[in-house]
DNA sequence: ACGCGGTATACTGTACGCAGTCGACTGGAG
DNA sequence: CTCCAGTCGACTGCGTACAGTATACCGCGT
């Protein structure tokens, strides 16, 4: 018995400023505008959204609940560093989620279902192929959050995608390495998956999932996995 | 200024007041005092916290990234009320984390882990023999999550720990059902982490979970897990 | 009586301003 | 030159105020 059905049907609702704000400063974290590490200062932030600094720190609190960004107390928010360390983690758990998300998709496989994955994985394909990295890398995003839907198990799609999300910074270099290997193991996951063979389709992904975190640790420096922001740039009176 | 003098005896607060605001909710929620689908209206927990409306929005968007409340635009904050396909999904993600949390505590075994595992585990089986259902209860969440740090992956214990509070819900029946039998399947998950035994541990901690959630399953009614609030009673103009 | 639009009210969402605090810079002493 | 205390600027944290909106109540029409 599903209880959500109540608030179903809503209308047309202004939609808070901080939500908007939460998905720009969002954008501007993904796309690399705001380094990793750095400090973001409210009021500038405000300025640069055309609003005040209210919803700027609610987004803050918001991106600071799904690991984007750190809240020190009395200092601010800073854009996360992540550590080598934590990427390595990090791709494991989402190995655990993925797997058995693969799992449950076999066991709940449906026409529909499989033809929409075989369909991301045609045009991921093509992206590849391209030359798309960009492309190839959103394609993959929207299999794997496909198949975590797939299981039925909305927990666990819910976390899966959190951490997918956390983990898109390592993707372009690991899918410029692995180029079309990666491809040919979605499509023998997806045959899996539509043939209910959920051992198999566990399997699978486990070794695809496994295959990436390797890729990515092989092609890592000593550095940190992201370059993290220069120096903070406080107390600019060196003008003229 | 007498400033080093001053700031010495100053009850200096370390942390914001929305860290205590976020903590003060939090133990409503989880005593009851605020029950699941109750509408948390600001001015009411400011005005019963003594703080403003401000650090107390800062806490809601903080609990609401841990699932605590849910945050409807332009409606405000309410206590999440969990539904049983939320509670079963929530629990069966719980026993991948923890499986996973077990076999990797067995592979990083240590004298110093177990034997603090030993400690909590007999704390736990007292506390369940003596009646104390609140402390075993207490004592079993301390022992998962535990195991989850002997894991040694981080990111796995801070998901697992997550998802461990928001089952805590449904725990206290269950410790009653399952009594000792729960308190000797610990015992067990202990030697194996001893003995280094990563596949045993990983199969007894999977089949301790799934008893944990069968166990809920075959307990629940057909009405919600918690009951919610009551009628939402506004418009209180009935006092004088 | 029942539905329906209008109105009042409480609540949210946002803006603004002030005090406290943290870090960086500066000047002086060793 | 190095180290330390003092000072200053900038930023956060929080309180207050106001505008907008959703919801409950109420009178009107049917």
């Amino acid at each position: 018995m599903l209880r959500t059905e109540l608030s179903a049907q809503r209308i047309a609702r202004p939609v808070p400023l901080r939500e908007s704000v939460f998905e720009a400063i969002l954008e501007l974290i993904i796309t690399g505008s705001l380094r990793p590490g750095q400090h973001l200062v409210e009021s500038e932030l405000a300025d640069l959204l055309g609003v005040s600094r209210q919803p700027v720190r609610e987004a803050l609190q918001l991106l600071s609940g799904e690991g984007w960004v750190d809240l020190r107390p009395g200092q601010g928010a800073f854009v996360h560093l992540p550590t080598h360390e934590e990427a390595d983690q990090l791709l494991a758990v989402r190995g655990l989620l993925e797997t058995e998300s693969a799992r449950l998709a076999a066991l709940n496989t449906t026409p529909e279902g499989t033809a929409r994955l075989r369909d991301i994985c045609a045009r991921g394909a093509a992206a590849n192929e391209s030359g798309d990295i960009d492309g190839a890398v959103a394609a993959n995003a929207e299999l794997h959050a496909y198949v975590t839907e797939m299981s039925g198990n909305k927990v666990l799609a819910e976390l899966a995608a959190q951490v997918s999300r956390r983990v898109r910074w390592y993707y372009t270099p690991v899918a410029r390495h692995r180029g079309a290997k990666s491809w040919e193991e979605h499509a023998a996951l997806i045959d899996a998956i539509e043939a209910g063979d959920s051992p198999r389709a566990a399997e699978i992904m486990r070794e695809h999932t496994e295959h990436t975190r390797r890729s990515y640790l092989e092609q890592r420096t000593d550095e940190a996995p992201v370059e993290p922001a220069p120096a903070r740039r406080r107390r600019t009176r060196s003008a003229t």
